[in-house]
DNA sequence: GGGCTAAATGAGCGGCATTCATATTGTCTC
DNA sequence: GAGACAATATGAATGCCGCTCATTTAGCCC
């Protein structure tokens, strides 16, 4: 235990121990290992070999890594649909394709929800991707980021609600006595994703509904 | 300034400084004038007139008091419109009022999202209403949660957008051509509330589809 | 009135993000 | 090659934050 330990050199080494590549990789393994409470600044630090006041040579603060962390976790989200499927088949698998991303991410995003694109290129270039393909598939485009939206809003929403416990909804049933009925008609089920599935059918459907009536 | 101080007693005051009701309402007119940012137990204690540690005799940690806040912005939501009005047109205005709710406090989002509903008696009585809603509606019991839950993630969703910048989607023409057309071409509105209301209107109108679809 | 309990105080702890002075080394310039 | 400079590490220190604890005081109950 007491020889374990590689001497440390002080001062600039050889080649830079640290990169925006090697900072996020860390991260990730850090949070995919012990969750995203263990996420500390000292922890990615020993993660990485190095002194926490490192770190800050190469990220400005604690929220940047954040965003270095989504536009990674938005690179692994499947938008190549668009432009080889419908509009619409393209959307749906998008769609979850985006809430399984960051339903292992939830604590990123409230900072992805307030946080401008600009400085994330492979989240641009996922944008990018998704209105061609809506614009292609015949929305105008004075509506085309509002159906971005309004579908982004219903995938962030089901990722939180897939970091929920399964019984947050349970309870006594005499002070509740329908709302306990409900409740327990679905048990036994994948409940987060039934409600998904539910949801993105009905979002699809009524989308499929607005742009032909557009049309005439 | 040196007087101003009034001189602080120790020991049991005569009667209770504190209450889970003063210290909810103190929490909101703290996060009303400085922002969540200066909900800390220190700053809210000081709008109290009384020591941090004082906090602790009411609530069990911060967290609780989160807990406490959601329950109280929960009782600001607009459900009445169930039982008075059809299924649709009352989830229609209850999703916006829950929206106009957490938009104001888009911080609590992440918290109420995954916490159990049991501890929080308002919470309770909403969905109640809710679920009592759609069942007289003619929604099936095994699926009525799937329709509170989806609604509930695209408002949850969008309360975050809310919250966020109106510049988010800004972003150089030459990186991204067809995104920059289509974040132009919606200039001058109210982008969240445009996405908010398209989303709403498709929703619902896919979820009178599915229920006439059930009925045949 | 003696003991129990409720509810305050203030000191202090550990963890956190962040900053700063300092050290070392590679690179560029003359 | 020597000297200046920039890059990049270390480790000590700072300040905030949530939270705990010993202690004090006042009301209540027997």
């Amino acid at each position: 235990m007491t020889s374990s330990e590689r001497p440390r050199r002080r001062g600039r080494p050889t080649a830079p121990l640290l990169s925006q590549e090697k900072i996020t990789r860390a991260a990730v393994e850090l949070i995919e290992i012990r969750g995203y409470t263990a996420l500390t600044m000292a922890a990615l630090a020993r993660q990485l070999g190095v002194a926490p006041s490192a770190l800050y040579n190469h990220v400005s603060s604690k929220r940047q890594l954040l965003l270095w962390l989504q536009d990674h976790v938005n690179q692994e989200i499947d938008c190549s649909d668009f432009g080889a499927r419908p509009w619409d088949a393209a959307l749906e698998s998008w769609a979850r394709s985006y809430r399984e991303a960051y339903a292992r991410h939830a604590l990123l995003v409230p900072v992805i929800a307030v946080t401008p694109i600009a400085g994330s290129p492979h989240t641009v270039a996922m944008y990018e991707k998704v209105a061609a393909g809506l614009r292609a598939g015949g929305w105008p485009d004075d509506q085309v980021m509002d159906v971005v939206v309004a579908v982004e809003s219903f995938v962030l929403g089901s990722a939180l609600d897939a970091a929920a416990p399964d019984d947050i909804f349970d309870v006594p049933g005499d002070q509740a006595p329908v709302l306990a009925a409900v409740v327990g008609a679905r048990v036994g089920r994948d409940t987060a994703r039934a409600a998904f599935d539910l949801g993105l059918a009905t979002v699809l459907a009524g989308l499929r509904d607005r742009l032909k009536a557009l049309g005439t």
